[in-house]
DNA sequence: TCTGGGGTCCTAGGACCC
DNA sequence: TCTGGGGTCCTAGGACCC
């Protein structure tokens, strides 16, 4: 029986789940922004065929947007995550194997579809995942991972009505390498693509044909396993269970400037917050968390950064006890007049709860505060979020970043689902 | 005026141990 | 004062992804 994996890839996914209920954003040009309202991170193909290129920031386009040639909108997650699960599901349904890749994206394990149905089979569950969600979907197959990558572009570009292609032959293989430019590979980025044109390989294809002594001198394993699997050979399995993560952090840039220690200490004891909410929800406890502040790179001021990171006696997802180190660590690094623009919180060192030593020399973690965050998630989950915080994190009228154009929250918010009159 | 956010994996190098 | 080699663990930084 011979490999096989699909990559079904959601197509311009954050403009689509917008056009689900915007009718009027179905006809014209459309983009959705970074948080902060600061550049693009989706377009719909006019947009694209604009010209309007990915991550120009809003000021870049203001001229479109005025003369109404473009729509756009705000970057609106709980919409994008809501109709992420629904495609996800659907694919789940319909498939042997999904593995989730991203927020739009998912491997799938055809195996065990016959080599003569892959295409009908990739062009049914495209149908299907169109007719339930309203969101189209491109699907590449292919005997790797990395080839079903490959394959997803090709047919995104050149096989865009059907929006299906198989790689199942030797001479389709070699035709798509040659089509696929290196700087456009999976896992080839900006600085190996550059590695490689200068040494005049310009094509997935050529970087096939390059000696395995050159891969393995140059690039890490990560290069020599890409090399392998576009030649043909699975080093890539599907996981279909995610792991914990190991790292969260919670970082995000300013409405506007920020230059007091106290809305520092809002915007951090916000961000730390949700750090300990995402870590209660993942069942896990932080050995060490970091914070930084920084002001803006791309004005000419007087630019400044610092960071500290601290470590926890015993691992913990309390909010208090992460917005009280947090709080500690921004009086060390803290320095009166700049502008501040950014800030983050990471935790990292993650452990799972039940796994977690204790320390000799202190009592069990302070039980109060674990119970406190417990009863707030409970709070928060059923009145909706930030219901409760902490007086410490104040108002955010400060430092909240711009959202002018969000859409509601149709799918996850019982004001803002759609009512047929 | 206005330029996102959240991750993973790998490697090199230092600290430390025997 | 001189002197070896091998191993592990941790961290910072680079590269990449969506």
């Amino acid at each position: 029986m011979n490999k096989w994996f699909g990559l079904a890839d959601c197509n311009n996914f954050y403009v689509s789940c917008e056009r689900i209920f915007s009718l009027s954003a179905r006809d014209i040009p459309v983009v959705v922004l970074s948080n902060n309202d600061g550049c693009v991170i989706s377009r719909s193909q006019e947009a694209k065929d604009m010209g309007i290129e990915m991550g120009v920031p809003l000021h870049k386009i203001s001229d479109y947007i005025h003369k109404k040639q473009l729509e756009y909108f705000s970057s609106n997650y709980a919409l994008y995550g809501d109709i992420s699960s629904r495609v996800m599901n659907c694919l789940n349904d319909l498939c042997p194997a999904v593995e989730v890749y991203s927020i739009d994206e998912a491997f799938l394990d055809l195996s065990i579809i016959p080599d003569e149905e892959l295409y009908d089979f990739g062009v049914e569950v495209k149908h299907k995942i169109g007719k339930w969600t309203k969101i189209p979907v491109s699907i590449g197959i292919a005997p790797t991972k990395s080839l079903a990558k490959v394959a997803n572009r090709y047919a995104k570009k050149y096989h865009k009505i059907e929006g299906v292609f198989v790689i199942d032959s030797k001479e389709v293989l070699e035709k798509v390498l040659t089509e696929t430019p290196i700087e456009s590979v999976w896992g080839i980025g900006r600085k190996h693509g550059k590695f490689l044109k200068n040494h005049n390989v310009n094509t997935a294809l050529e970087f096939t044909k390059l000696p395995e002594n050159f891969i393995r001198k140059h690039f890490s394993i990560v290069g020599l396993r890409l090399y392998r699997e576009l030649k043909g050979e699975s080093c890539l399995s599907l996981t279909e269970v995610t792991d914990k993560k190991k790292a969260i952090q919670y970082t995000r840039s300013f409405g506007r400037y920020v230059n007091t220690l106290q809305d520092l200490e809002e915007a951090l004891t916000t961000f730390a917050s949700k750090c300990a909410e995402k870590l209660r929800s993942q069942q896990s406890c932080t050995n060490a968390v970091s914070i930084y502040i920084r002001t803006n790179p791309f004005n000419k001021k007087a630019q400044f950064y610092n960071s500290i990171t601290l470590n926890f006696d015993i691992p913990t997802n309390s909010t208090m006890e992460i917005q009280q180190k947090v709080i500690w660590g921004l009086k060390q690094i803290f320095v009166q007049g700049y502008d501040y623009k950014k800030a983050g919180v990471c935790v990292t060192g993650l452990v799972p709860n039940d796994a977690i030593q204790g320390n000799l020399f202190r009592q069990e973690a302070d039980g109060k505060s674990q119970k406190i965050s417990k009863l707030m998630d409970l709070v928060n989950a059923k009145f909706g979020k930030d219901t409760i915080t902490f007086a410490v994190q104040g108002s955010k009228s400060n430092w909240q970043g711009n959202a002018g154009k969000i859409s509601p929250r149709y799918t996850t918010f019982w004001k803002d689902i759609p009512k047929v009159e």
